[in-house]
DNA sequence: ATACATTTTTAGACTCGTCTAAAAGTTGTT
DNA sequence: AACAACTTTTAGACGAGTCTAAAAATGTAT
């Protein structure tokens, strides 16, 4: 069975918002990322429920099904492939190569993937640190980064810090932001690179100086 | 003004048919091409036409304006450079190249396509020996290829030879294949690959070993 | 030049993915 | 528990691209 690409941009979609909780996918949050309706969204997703590729019961929101998560996840990969592609061998910015990859990874062609996968050396992370599964659907262990450098809206946990002195120890201590903890990003300044956070129900400021010594996990 | 998937690849065709003679292209040559019905090819040349893409008028069938040429020879362009890339750097076959290329061709994006062409080397012909256009749409000269390497359908030209035997001179004399001399090859045999090439109006027959020593030009 | 064969176009219908407007269901508040 | 507010689904329609069947135009024989 193949898919169209539309049928996959919704896959995708949904395996990403479902990773931000772990309830069904809402109508209406889909409509936002793909920007189109919600009645649209009802209709694609009936279709896609037919096609065994989601769990959908009526006003609960949708999961992926395994076969729909292997070929979400699929796309995943060939987009952070392409990604690693552009940017390691084409000199794209990491930040002008979204667009063209999201293009890319609807390209069908099981021989063109493992071979550009081999021809890029087996990458495990892409340019923006996100981890690039294998052709089996297996992720690697998420990737650190520097929380300063972390997408807006990621779901995360602390992994490690840089600086070890007692007055930045303390610091997190008061916070809270203890090995571990885990928390979204919710903004940052465009002013000054200050952060805003979200743990356990709370939003905290953190300046750019203190996001720069914190390494936290990049998930997919 | 941005095309469809499918409007590029029936202008596409419709370059490509309109090589093999100077009259309009028909709907059915161009329904068998694109593997559709002819009333299907009626109703997209007709859109094409008010897009200005093509000049069509009813039972005449339908040649490329400036603006269509342009797009048809843009897509040309970039399936040539994604074939390089594929043989030379993801170890495909000449032969496995061609269905890949037909997706890529329709990334939309004249950066990669720029950035691409310079990674590539700036190179003037793809793996087939068909010549890749730059991007503003000029062709490099035709590239010499072996008659006996060349595919079947094309109408070429005599480029050189290189037996100058005077028996070999002598063949040539006696069948009018003298430099310069347009034909069409129109089979091959898989038995003892000699081939079938039509010459005014003409069918000669030609041993591999003849072809293999007749060099003629590969248009697009 | 008329009749037959072939090519091309038209007419009407279908699928895919989308939309708007309205109905139905769910949630939160009092 | 009942109302309001929000979310989701249904119903009906539309554009893109395709199809079949039939009509119109063109080409080819004799």
């Amino acid at each position: 069975m193949t898919q169209s690409f539309t049928e996959e941009n919704y896959l995708k979609q949904i395996y990403k918002l479902s990773k931000k909780s772990d309830k069904g996918v809402s109508t209406n949050a889909l409509a936002e990322r793909l920007d189109t309706k919600a009645s649209s969204v009802t209709d694609m997703i009936k279709k896609l429920a037919t096609k065994k590729l989601v769990n959908y019961q009526k006003y609960q929101g949708v999961t992926l099904t395994k076969k729909g998560q292997k070929i979400a996840v699929d796309i995943i990969r060939k987009h952070r492939l392409w990604e690693v592609f552009l940017v390691n061998h084409l000199a794209f910015g990491w930040d002008e190569v979204h667009e063209v990859a999201e293009e890319l990874e609807h390209i069908n062609s099981d021989t063109l993937v493992e071979r550009l996968d081999k021809f890029l050396n087996f990458p495990k992370y892409d340019p923006h640190g996100g981890p690039i599964p294998d052709s089996e659907g297996n992720f690697p262990a998420p990737a650190r980064v520097k929380l300063d450098e972390l997408e807006i809206g990621k779901q995360t946990k602390v992994m490690g810090i840089t600086d070890h002195s007692d007055a930045f120890l303390a610091h997190l201590k008061k916070l809270n932001l203890e090995l571990g903890v885990a928390f979204q990003l919710k903004e940052r300044s465009n002013f000054d690179r200050s952060i805003e956070i979200e743990l356990n129900g709370k939003t905290i400021q953190l300046s750019q100086e203190v996001a720069k010594n914190i390494f936290v996990s990049y998930n997919s």
